[in-house]
DNA sequence: TTGTACGCGTTATCAC
DNA sequence: GTGATAACGCGTACAA
C-alpha cells in the first residue's frame, strides 16, 4: 500500500533517495548509509510493495508488446496444457518476442471471477480453454471489452478455434463398424464439455445409423482412476461386455487397461479400447492404446495468431476455425 | 506504439472522448455516431494498443496484491507443473486473493534471456524452476533486484525449497539392499539438474557402501520414449541384467515397461523397475509403478509461502526449506 | 541529495 | 446534449 512518497516522507527523505535506495542504486548515487538505512527501515515498516503498473509505465522503452493470457482450469487435464504450450513455443512468434505469454488459472465454472476480464488491467486479449457451460453462458450474456478467443468451444460473438467434435465421434464409430463390431461402448468423462458433448453425440448418431448397438454410456471422472473404477464395475458387474470400448479421456483409458489386466480381460482379445487426445503416455501403455489424435499444437498456434488479429484488429468479425482429428491405430484395438 | 492522445489529434476530439469510444461508454457518454466511427478507424489505422499498465495504475483502487510469477521451462517435465499448480490452488492463500500468479515459460538454459527478472516490471518475486547449471550459474553472478525462491535447487544467495535428493538416492539404494539385491542398475535423463546429480550420486555411493554391484548408468531422454528406447537395446545387446533398474524420471520407466513387455521381460520377476517422481500414471501402469513420491503439491506451497514472506520483507535472510520424499511399493517391485 | 517532468489511460469537473 | 481539460496513480531519472 505504501508508497515511496509515504517512505520518503516518514524518513524526512526526497522520492528520487527512496527510488535509488529501494533499488540498489544507492552506492551509484552516493546516499549516505545512515540515510541509505533508515530509508530501508521505513520500507519495511511500511510494508513497501512496488507498483509493477507505475514501473513498467515508466520503463516503457519496452516496446509495447501485446500481453496475452490464457486461462486454464486447474483440474486434471492439466497434461493438455502442456502440449498447448509446446506448441506455441515451438510454431509460434512467441520466441520472436511479438507477444508477452501468461497463463492464467481459474476454477471451472468460476470464469465470471476473473476480475481481469471486465477491469481489462491484465492482458490485451485472452484464449479462453475448458470453458464449461456456465462459463460459456457467462461469455454471451456478459459485454467483454476485451477481445477473445474460445479453444475447444463454439460461440457466434467470439472467435473460435475447434476440432470437429461430432465428426471425430461418427468417424469412430464409422471405423469400428468397418471392423465388424456390433455392440459397442463408451465412457464419458463427468465434466460440463461442450467438445466432449459433441463427440458423444456424433458416436451415438453414427452407431444409430451404421446398426449398430451401443451397450453402454458409462460416466466417471476424467482421470485414470475414473477409468479404472468404472471399469472394474463393469466387468464385476455384467455379463455381456461390448467388444469394444470408447473412452472420450485418455486418462480414463489408461485406468481402463490396468482394470483389464487385472480381472483378466485380454485388451484387445476380449475387449478393444480407444482413447481420446493421444496424451504422451498413450503410446507407451501396455498394449499401446489407439487413440483419436487431437491437433492440441496446431490448434494452439491457431488460438494464438487469432488472437493476435483480433487485438491488433486486423480482424473484426469473429471468425471459426476447424481442425481435423485423426484415428491412430496402436494395439488396444485389433 | 500509438496513445490515445494521438488518436485525439488525428481524429480532432479530446482524449476523454476517445478514451470513451474504445471504452464502449460511448453510448453513456452521448458521444454522436460520427465522432465515435472517426475514432474507431483512426484508432486501427495507427494499430493503438491499450497501455495495461497504465490502465491499471490508474484503475489502483484493485488493492496492491503482490505477483507472483513461476518461471518454468517448456519441456517434458511439463507433467509436474500441472501438480504445482494444484498443490498451490488447493493449500494456499491464493483462492483468498492474497496473491496474483502468473505462470512464465522459459527455455532451459537461457534464464539470462528472461528481461523481467532485469527490469523488475512484470512481478513482484518469481519462483524458478527446473533451472540448469548455467541458469543457476547466471543467478550466482548476476545482481538480481527481485526476491526469488529456486525450486528443487540449492544456493546460498536465494531461498530454496528441496527434497533431499541425496537422502533419496541413498534410501532407494537401501530398500534394494534390504530386497537382497546384488546387482543393480540405474538410469538418469540427460537434463542438466542439480536433483537429478544429486539423487544419482546418493544412489551411487550408498551402492557401494553396501557392497551391491551397480552394472549400469543409462543416460537418456526424460520422456517414455527415452525409457523404451534405451531398456530396448540393453536387453537386446547384454546377456547379464541387474535385477532391479532405478529411474530417476517417472515418464522413462513407463516407456521401460512397455520395452519389457515386448521382448518378454517379466516385470518384476525378471526385473524389477522402480521410478521417481509419482506422476499420476504411474499408479495405473501395468503392473502399477514402485516410484518415489516427491512432495511436489507440499513444496508448491512452501515456495510460494517462502516468496511472499521475502517480498514482504519478514524475511530478511535467504532460508533453505527442506523436504523428505517417500519410496511407494506397488507392484513393479517383490 | 533533491525536485520535478514524464509515461498513459481514466474520470470527474467544467464549458459551450 | 457534446465534448474538452486536467488531476491522478506511482516509480524513474535527469537537471540542479
Amino acid at each position: 500500500m505504501a508508497t515511496i512518497r509515504e517512505i520518503a516522507e516518514k524518513a524526512g527523505v526526497s522520492v528520487g533517495t527512496v527510488s535509488f535506495v529501494l533499488n540498489g542504486k544507492s552506492e551509484k548515487m552516493r546516499i549516505s548509509a545512515a540515510t541509505k538505512e533508515r530509508v530501508l527501515v521505513v520500507a519495511r515498516e511500511l510494508g513497501y510493495l512496488p507498483s509493477i503498473s507505475a514501473r513498467r509505465l515508466r520503463n516503457s522503452e519496452e516496446k509495447q508488446t501485446p500481453i496475452i493470457t490464457i486461462l486454464w482450469t486447474l483440474d486434471a487435464r492439466a497434461s493438455l496444457i502442456s502440449r498447448f504450450l509446446q506448441g506455441i513455443q515451438k510454431k509460434s512468434s512467441f520466441k520472436d518476442g511479438m507477444f508477452e505469454l501468461l497463463i492464467q488459472p481459474y476454477e471451472n465454472g468460476k470464469l465470471n471471477e476473473v476480475e481481469s476480464l471486465h477491469t481489462g488491467t491484465r492482458f490485451n486479449g485472452a484464449i479462453i480453454a475448458n470453458a464449461s457451460e456456465e462459463d460459456l453462458d457467462y461469455l454471451e450474456k456478459t459485454n467483454l471489452n476485451v477481445p477473445l478467443v474460445l479453444y475447444q468451444r463454439y460461440s457466434k460473438k467470439y472467435s473460435t478455434v475447434n476440432v470437429d467434435s461430432k465428426l471425430t465421434g461418427r468417424e469412430v464409430a464409422e471405423y469400428l463398424f468397418e471392423k465388424g463390431h456390433k455392440k459397442v461402448g463408451i465412457v464419458v468423462p463427468t465434466i460440463s464439455s461442450q467438445a466432449v458433448d459433441y463427440r458423444l453425440e456424433g458416436f451415438l448418431s453414427a452407431v444409430k445409423d451404421l446398426g449398430m448397438e451401443n451397450l453402454y454410456i458409462l460416466r466417471d471422472n476424467f482421470t485414470e482412476q475414473g477409468g479404472y473404477s468404472v471399469i472394474k464395475s463393469l466387468i464385476k458387474k455384467s455379463k455381456k461386455l461390448p467388444t469394444v470400448l470408447f473412452f472420450l479421456s485418455d486418462p480414463m483409458a489408461v485406468g481402463a487397461i490396468l482394470a483389464c489386466h487385472e480381472l483378466g480381460v485380454r485388451v484387445p482379445d476380449d475387449l478393444e479400447i480407444i482413447g481420446h487426445d493421444n496424451d504422451d503416455q498413450t503410446a507407451y501403455t501396455f498394449p499401446p492404446l489407439t487413440t483419436v489424435h487431437l491437433p492440441v499444437e496446431e490448434m494452439a498456434v491457431a488460438s494464438v495468431n487469432q488472437l493476435l488479429d483480433t487485438i491488433n484488429q486486423r480482424l473484426t468479425t469473429p471468425v471459426s476455425l476447424q481442425f481435423r482429428s485423426e484415428l491412430l491405430i496402436r494395439k488396444s484395438t485389433k
